[in-house]
DNA sequence: GCCCCTCTGTGACCGCCGTCACTTTCCTGA
DNA sequence: TCAGGAAAGTGACGGCGGTCACAGAGGGGC
């Protein structure tokens, strides 16, 4: 991947199919601007409409609640956007972006975006595509919030961040570690309850901590638990 | 509202700006069926893609955990569409619709689907709005279980049914009164809770049972104690 | 090396609310 | 008008898991 300071929209997601002179003319206006880790990009309190894409880095969409709990809805990896459901139906932004990493974007006025993605017909489905992934994702998700109990999202949770990465032998690797905390903002828990869903699994031998990686010793197994628990 | 026998999408929101001759060639390509009430028009198991439109009644999207526990997402009322995710990701399908009255639908296959909103950018952006919509009520729900307990959920609950019938006395009707177990499955409790839940806003002046509807009497009051628990 | 700060691990407590088991009320249709 | 079924109301109970309060454990930086 060349690592970009340059200031293209070439490793975009969303404009993978337009042709190169449209994609040019479109990095033509774009503001650029770098954020350090840590920073925040969108505050759900502004009233801005831009779309923005990562063009270097990965970026973290949030939410909090007044009493300080973090729930975190999704990361953003290079070649994401963000930021296009306040472009698309001129509402508030719906949650917060923080750079995860220092971070590249290009920001793109909510006009400009617009005009895009209803002259590229690719573009606008695949954008399309997108808002399906995250509705699935919410929808998936407000499944698990009703319908289990706080351990077994855990269980949920490590085995979507396994992703296909199961081998044949039936484990599979999370690497590097994801911090606890971090966990359990995914699926709306505490802390001290990832660290004790992971202390029982390995206790059961199901996982296993390795030299910076979370091994899954037991990758069905690990399925078998929440797929019962589903139907209690 | 010209109750339609007739065959017509003139009333379907997603296609109110196609030019009406595109709309009559469109209903040409439908499959036009009816469902009684409570009958089932999309399986989360069926392999379909096709898109649907409410031509006349109401549906209800839901979902079902094993143990029966319902989940219920949305209803469509008349002039709405559902099915369009699985017509643009080519995924299976993420949820159940059932009907709630008697209803007919218009059935578009996901071929013709995609090709009308590839050619008709507003159509496209009708659907990016709607699709824009469902995420952002995905979102706050997801925020609403995982920092409201499970009466103050009941009370947000409230506050979105009355919508802006808010009158200037600072009073709301909700018409007609909803079934409990319909609330607790659009916010993921028992019907037991919102029993209980509307029994102390009752005792406490909050609310009225009404001649067939659900008064509530201080609108204010109500969105404090929400507030206030988001804040705890 | 040592310090400091972040992250992890763990026990005790306890309140929310889901579950179960009823009764009572409402409503509709014969 | 009555009957039967669906919906609503209510009490008792108990367990899940959030909260608090620490004690270890890493792991950079100086």
């Amino acid at each position: 991947m060349p690592d970009s300071g340059k200031r293209t929209l070439a490793g975009i997601g969303l404009f993978a199919s337009l042709p190169q002179e449209d994609r040019q003319a479109l990095e033509q206006r774009c503001h650029w601007r770098k954020f350090a880790a840590n920073e925040q990009i969108i505050d759900r309190q502004s009233e801005t409409r831009d779309v923005f894409f990562v063009v270097r880095g990965e970026v973290r969409v949030v939410d909090y609640s007044l009493s300080g709990r973090e729930v975190s809805f999704d990361d953003i990896a290079q070649g994401g956007s963000f930021g296009e459901l306040a472009a698309i139906d001129k509402q508030p932004r719906s949650a917060n972006v923080v750079a995860l990493t220092d971070t590249t974007v290009a920001i793109l006025p909510p006009s400009i975006f617009t005009r895009v993605v209803t002259e590229h017909p690719a573009a606008a489905l695949a954008l399309m595509q997108r808002l399906a992934q995250i509705i699935r994702a919410a929808t998936e998700r407000i499944m698990d919030l009703s319908t289990l109990g706080a351990h077994n999202r855990v269980h949920a949770e490590l085995l979507r961040q396994a992703g296909d990465s199961t081998r044949e032998d039936g484990t599979a690797v999370i690497q590097p570690i994801p911090l606890h905390a971090d966990i359990a903002s995914r699926v709306s828990t505490t802390r001290e309850t990832v660290t004790r869903v992971l202390s029982d699994l390995a206790h059961d031998g199901i996982v296993k901590r390795e030299s910076g990686a979370l091994v899954i010793l037991d990758v069905d197994r690990l399925r078998t638990m929440v797929e019962q628990f589903k139907g209690q």
